[in-house]
Parts: C-alpha cells; sequence; structure tokens
DNA sequence: ATATTATGTTAGACTAATCTAACAAAATAA
DNA sequence: TTATTTTGTTAGATTAGTCTAACATAATAT
C-alpha cells in the first residue's frame, strides 16, 4: 500500500527528472537529505518492486508505472495545498509542510471531496498543474521572466521551486499570480530588472527571482 | 515525536481504562489486533519513556503525561471528524476511517485552523467531548435510552461505540441526534423496546440498540 | 595518461514494530 | 486442592528504513 517512504522516493524522481532529465543515486541522496547507501539500497528495492529501471552506476528512470503513482501523490499534494489555501484560509506561504503530510493519507474519497468542492481546479496555489486521476500532466509551457525584455507586458501564472522565503518575499512585495507586470529595464552586469505593476512604479528584482517566476506573454 | 504507533496505543489505553477501569495486556492486544508479545515488549518500552507504569502481570496505567497525550490525539481525531462532517460534507458513518488517519499529522496550526472553522466545538458528530487544548475532558453524564422506562420522552445526545454498521443502522432509521424519542414500552423478555419519534409513530429498538443510545431525560 | 575528485557500492550494524513457538504464572473451575 | 484455562513472558526471527566506514568505479582536471 505505498509506504510514505516510497511515495517520497517517487516524488523526489519525479521532480529531479522533470527539471535535470537524468537522475542519479547523489541527486536524490542530497534531495531527500538521506545517505548514499541508503538511497542506493532502496532504489535497489524500488527496482524489484517494479517502480523503477535501475542498473548500476546507471541513471535511475522511472517505469511508468512509477511516473504515474507519483503524479497521483503529486496530485493530493497539489489538491491539499489549493485546498488550504481557498477554504481553509491559509497563505501560499503556509501550506507546504502540512500538504507533504497529508498527501499520504490513503483516503481517496477525501481527495475525491477536496477536488469537489474545489471545482475541479486545474492549478495549484503556486500556479504548478494538478494531474488528473489518471496521472497525466498537462506541462504548461513557461516563460521565465528572466528572458523577457524592456517594454514587455507579462502575466504571472506560475512559480519555480516555491520555498517558505520565496513566497515571503513576494508577499512582501505584493505579487501574486495573475499579476501584470511591466518590465522596464534590465541592469547589465547582473541581469536584475526593473519593472512596474499594480501601484509599485518602479521595483528592482534580481535575476534569480526573476528566473522563478513564470510568465505569460502579451 | 509521537510516532502513530505510540499515539494508537495511548489512546487504546484511554478507552479501554474508560471502558473497564483495569487494562491488560490482552485487552490492549485484541484491541489494537497486534499479538500478545509484541503489546508486551511495546508496553515495556512505553514504560521506559514514561507514558504508563508498569510492573510485570500487573495491569497498564497511563501516566499523567500519557493519559494528557491520549486526550490530545483524541481531541485531534474528534475535531477532524466534525471538520469532514460539518465543512466537507461527509455522513457521520464516513469520518472514522479518514480521521484515524489524519489524527496522526503533526501540524498543530492545521487542528486550530479547523477548531476556528468550527467555532470551537464541545462535541463531534456522534456526541463525544473534544478534549479541549490541554487534554482536558468533560466527560458527561449519560443516561442509557436501554435504563428508561414506559412513558419517558428523551433526547438523544451521543452514542456509545459508534461503528458504522451501528450508524448505517441509526441512518436507516432516521435516528440522528437531538432527536426526540418517546418510550412506549419495553418486551420484558427480551428488553427490546418499543418508542416513537417524528414520523415514526412505533419503532422497536432491541435492547442492544437502546444501551448504545445516550440520552438527556425530560 | 595519470592523479584527483565525485559518485556508487558493499558490508555490517541499528531501531521500531511486528511475528511465532514455547514456556511460566495467575485465575478459574471441578 | 488439583486441573484447566486464560493471561503473560521469553527467546528468536523478520522487515523497512536508516546509518557509518571502507572500498570501487567513473568522471574530470592537470
Amino acid at each position: 500500500m505505498n509506504s510514505p517512504t516510497v511515495e517520497n522516493y517517487l516524488k523526489a524522481l519525479y521532480s529531479l527528472s522533470n527539471e535535470r532529465g537524468e537522475v542519479n543515486i547523489s541527486n536524490l541522496s542530497s534531495s531527500l537529505d538521506v545517505s548514499k547507501p541508503t538511497v542506493n539500497s532502496m532504489v535497489k528495492s524500488l527496482q524489484q518492486q517494479g517502480w523503477v529501471h535501475y542498473e548500476k552506476y546507471k541513471p535511475i528512470r522511472l517505469t511508468e508505472y512509477g511516473r504515474r503513482t507519483a503524479a497521483l501523490v503529486i496530485r493530493k499534494h497539489r489538491l491539499t495545498e489549493m485546498f488550504l489555501v481557498e477554504k481553509m484560509g491559509f497563505g501560499w506561504e503556509e501550506v507546504h509542510e502540512i500538504a507533504e503530510q497529508i498527501e499520504h493519507l490513503q483516503a481517496p474519497v477525501f481527495f475525491d471531496r477536496m477536488d469537489e468542492l474545489l471545482d475541479y481546479p486545474k492549478i495549484d496555489p503556486h500556479g504548478s498543474p494538478i494531474p488528473d486521476k489518471e496521472g497525466n500532466v498537462i506541462e504548461q509551457e513557461y516563460n521565465k521572466l528572466s528572458e523577457c525584455k524592456p517594454g514587455d507586458v507579462v502575466r504571472l501564472i506560475a512559480l519555480n521551486q516555491s520555498s517558505k522565503e520565496f513566497l515571503e518575499f513576494l508577499d512582501s512585495r505584493s505579487i501574486s499570480l495573475q499579476l501584470e507586470i511591466t518590465v522596464i529595464s534590465v541592469e547589465t552586469f547582473d541581469n536584475s530588472m526593473l519593472v512596474s505593476y499594480k501601484n509599485h512604479p518602479a521595483e528592482a528584482l534580481s535575476h534569480k527571482v526573476c528566473e522563478r517566476l513564470l510568465v505569460e506573454i502579451g
């Protein structure tokens, strides 16, 4: 019945392979904060149970079954985050830790009811897509704000790697999803950007920040 | 950080000692559906960690710390049941299994928010008291319907041992909390009762059922 | 091409939670 | 009071998930 540990390994594999393509033992080890020998033996057992393909010294690849199961855990996580924000009044920076626990519940009716009460949302509070019940994900094509040019007028639609600190930073600048942002200029030596948006005629954002803001152009 | 296992042992100890006074290894073993040797070794370790008092062949008693911790787990369980019924539209017979999982989450803000959204409820959907944040429980004095006499007019305020099957039985007879019930007669040979209530002029209830219906007289 | 660094593997140990088989103690019935 | 039944304990094994120490392989840099 998919232990929380297995679910966490699958989730990590899923995200890492989306970020980097190939995933190795070291990546998983640091991502899960678990020693490399532990990951090594866990991966062998995941392989025997059909979650991953693995051969010594080769990259780890999710099987189709593993990929779909990972997507379903992510579905539980993102539905939960949406519920916590929309129905329970939590801030978008508070929900990750709680959802990390709730995602491991084995209670399909509970998640189905959330889905229904939320009217079948397609994205979570950070703009990430919610996989459907079959584990299909519509990975949307995003532009990073950092790749835009002066004069571009864009709409913030999602975030990359939304850590608590990053979300609190955005809160402090009144930046939220759906915000319309105009690029004023780009500083050449550090790639920071000067932008304007509602009630903020000129705000400087570092390159690091702009890389994490995913926007829709026009 | 209180594993789910420890929380379950504490909960079982709490309920069993309320039901029977003294709790032994066998009681716990059958209540938790775990072998006696397992319970034996677990109880030794609970004793070493300060959750219970225990000496070979003697009854197991929760320490004050254990009692309070158990009450706080029960608080999480009952708040959850109330939330599932009141805010998510589940039936009272569906919520126990889900709450059995959610009660083990380590997320105080989550339970505090439920409490707030429910406006600090004092009882759960089955009429059981919700312990406060300090682990204090107001154990109310109840009368069993089975102890009432013909002519008594009572109000249903809580249930004993509310299993899914029992709750479904009550649903099938349109019996819910706060229902006003009049005792018409008691059958002497099997102690079954003939009662009447809203839209049900004459309904026969077995002794077993009447023992589980907790009422307020007058 | 070799030395260095990064990555991966093996071996062996530990903890929590569980089990079965066998035996011991206590409680109950004859 | 002895026999029987119930309850409790010990011993020993198992599984999942973790660790450190030591060594092996692969990748990278000189």
